[in-house]
DNA sequence: CTGATTTTAGATCATACGATCTAAAACGGG
DNA sequence: CCCGTTTTAGATCGTATGATCTAAAATCAG
């Protein structure tokens, strides 16, 4: 019977999210890691294997935290329109309270992946890609049901909405405007025909 | 006098953005400079000062060969709304005719900057904003002529162009397909009833 | 109690890192 | 020639890095 774990998991994965999300990957330590996570360098080799696959844990404890459950929750929304309009201003509003400014975890990274690591590269990519689908399953629905105007190609107006919330959380990161980010989004919603976001 | 320079500063600094550009500044050591650069470290650091410095050097460089030419040349063209959809087209071409997937430099750097130096933050906003700031100029210029119709507030514009080229750029790194940018470019275009980018 | 197993704690390793040091080289001036 | 100055070359430094090692601790089973 071994000795029972000290650390609580979810506990030390968000102390880790944490710090690489506020520094990158290269730029944090597993000593800064240690000393965040409180746990010795040994410990979390153990529990959790060498940095870069504490890293993968780290985004997917992000993701599931994050991201997926904040698609899940807006599509069960009945309005397709409003789903979008409510994503992106739940996209803001978070990025905005974020007193340390760190935009998206999951853009951050897949900017920061070096060639030597396609892997690391297509995981993140099908992550991203998750938030085009979500976009362009809204844009079908709502069209199908009349209450997104007609207009542009479907695919273009996900593509648009993609870049556009690509673009809004670099902006999170290196320059938390409320006027910007949300001038951004309101100027995509309208020119598509969409439901302003709603008020906080 | 003193010994001049074996070295071509244009050549050193190309190589060395091309580094930086790849990799990002963390996970470029500065060996791996040395080495693109054909210099020995001390070289390096007595020309160019330490590998921060030398950072800054490379991003001037790549920004007065790449941004502020590109930036300067379109607005020089008699048509505001022609100079945004060709400086959209162009970033496009050129993202897409790089093989090594790199991105912008630009974009690149300022999600990787810790919160340890605002300076380097400032800086990098201060020339990501030229890029707002030359969609603002196209969008009022083109209105008082007629040539773009009115629609929503030309900040706004300005603002869904730079989100949606900042979504591009990120998108050129991390998933360079030709229908996804182009896609995403076209969307912004048209529902900004800007004329479509011309063909290459 | 011993044994097996995993975890923790603290030290340490092998290597890499950014930066610096020493001395020779390269140049023109006097 | 010597001198002054900067640059180059190669070695080295002091420190940091990711990772590992050793041994004690914590647990339950027999």
């Amino acid at each position: 019977m071994a000795r029972p774990r000290k650390f609580d998991e979810t506990a030390v994965l968000d102390a880790a999210v944490d710090r690489f999300w506020t520094q990158g990957f290269e730029a944090t330590s597993t000593r800064e890691l240690a000393e965040s996570m409180q746990m010795t360098l040994a410990s979390i080799h153990n529990a959790f294997g060498d940095k870069r696959t504490l890293f993968r844990r780290s985004l997917e404890h992000y993701l599931n935290g994050s991201l997926r459950a904040r698609i899940a929750r807006h599509e069960a929304a009945p309005s397709p329109a409003a789903a979008i309009a409510g994503f992106l201003r739940e996209s803001i509003e978070r990025s905005l309270g974020d007193g340390c400014r760190r935009g998206c975890l999951l853009v951050n990274s897949a900017l920061q992946v070096t060639p030597a690591d396609p892997e690391m590269r297509d995981y993140l990519n099908a992550e991203l890609a998750t938030i085009e689908d979500f976009f362009r399953r809204c844009i079908v629905r709502g069209r199908q049901s009349g209450e997104i105007p007609a207009g542009i190609d479907a695919d273009d107006a996900a593509r648009l909405l993609f870049s556009n919330l690509l673009g809004i959380r670099v902006l999170a990161r290196v320059r938390p405007e409320r006027s910007l980010l949300e001038g951004a989004a309101r100027a995509a919603l309208a020119t598509l025909g969409l439901p302003p976001m709603p008020d906080i």
